[in-house]
DNA sequence: GATTGAACTGAACGCACGTTCAGATAATCT
DNA sequence: AGATTATCTGAACGTGCGTTCAGTTCAATC
């Protein structure tokens, strides 16, 4: 071996990620150059491609991530039993998770198109599994007659882009503080799908 | 002069600004070439010099030109007096408006980045202007009782995201029509903002 | 203290980029 | 018919791109 066994590796590659990640969601995936984001790394161009394949891999591999820890995250929630404790939870989790790793969700909804078509569905299909646990919400509170959604599918297409939203105008330590803006999200939400 | 006078610019100059706008909203500003472009045209790369003084003019001007078309267009409609018939027309609006200029709708939302300053600003106080335009109603309509929204700044932002959204799933001959799309939407706005 | 091999450098590859411009083309005007 | 000029071509400019790879470095191992 050389340089500590395991330690220039190990930290070169999660600066790696974390850099491109950054520089993708600041300026777009085509508009940065694997010698940019080696320069960040403090590293020449070609020792990236020991940590990645290609410039598009490095790409598919921040949203895969990024959606499978959604996922995880979202499994590991507290969620309650009733259909509104559930749907509660699941706005609060979406605003928190999404502030928490804004440049994720920003590059995952902005750069799909600059994956391969094999690539690009395993991303949609990431994120149609996490639509899904919000319509199932839906669709159970409408069975239960707690909710008045006319269409489950819709709705739950239609709150998450109002959840992702935050994400655009939200600044921290701005007006308003981040519990603050779960609450009132949580009361549009709620109000949205009432009887 | 040469080539039917004003009859080859007349017609070049929105080819130009036709197939700028759908090859940005396909493949993204930066991945986009001038040769892609006036290849589209059916010109050399050079000839698109005389339409637009350099590449980031051009999205520039579509994204100016998109706003103020969005602006010009609600200016124009029938709004009603009632804050609910105000909310229901804006909500409409937007929905059509939105699907017929997706492609405009989906740049104006992506590559803002790559304006310069100057241009940048510009396109923000345009969208700006209409996102005050709903925001206006909601606070008129929180004075008259006939809304209860615990902040109508984050109120606007919430509806505006949850609305363009649409564009993300919609497609024309799909399981829900236009009109139908509409009606759920404002369904779920209008329960939202209630008191 | 010699050997090993993971980590990285630095130069090179062919290619495409945005932009410029001298010159060709052809519809209109006198 | 000849002059004019808006429109466009085709080649070129320097630059930077993604990727490759032979060679260098040096901590860990024996």
């Amino acid at each position: 071996m050389a340089r500590k066994t395991g330690s220039h590796a190990e930290i070169t590659g999660p600066k790696v990620r974390e850099a491109a990640l950054r520089l993708f969601a600041r300026h777009g995936f085509a508009a940065v150059s694997m010698r940019q984001i080696a320069a960040e790394v403090g590293v020449q161009a070609g020792a990236l491609y020991l940590y990645t394949p290609d410039k598009e891999t490095l790409l598919f591999e921040l949203l895969q991530s990024h959606m499978e820890d959604l996922l995880t995250a979202w499994e590991a929630e507290q969620k309650g039993d009733m259909p509104e404790e559930r749907l509660e939870a699941f706005v609060r989790f979406h605003i928190r998770f999404n502030l928490d790793r804004a440049e994720a969700v920003f590059l995952s909804y902005m750069e799909l198109r600059n994956l391969g078509p094999e690539n690009f569905r395993v991303i949609e299909d990431l994120r149609k599994r996490y639509e899904t646990e919000l319509e199932t919400i839906l669709r159970d509170g409408q069975s239960a007659g707690a909710f008045a959604v006319p269409d489950t599918k819709l709705a739950a297409m239609a709150i998450i882009a109002m959840l992702t939203g935050v994400n655009t105008w939200f600044r921290e330590g701005g007006r308003l503080s981040r519990a603050r803006v779960e609450e009132i999200y949580w009361d549009m939400v709620r109000k949205s799908v009432s009887a």
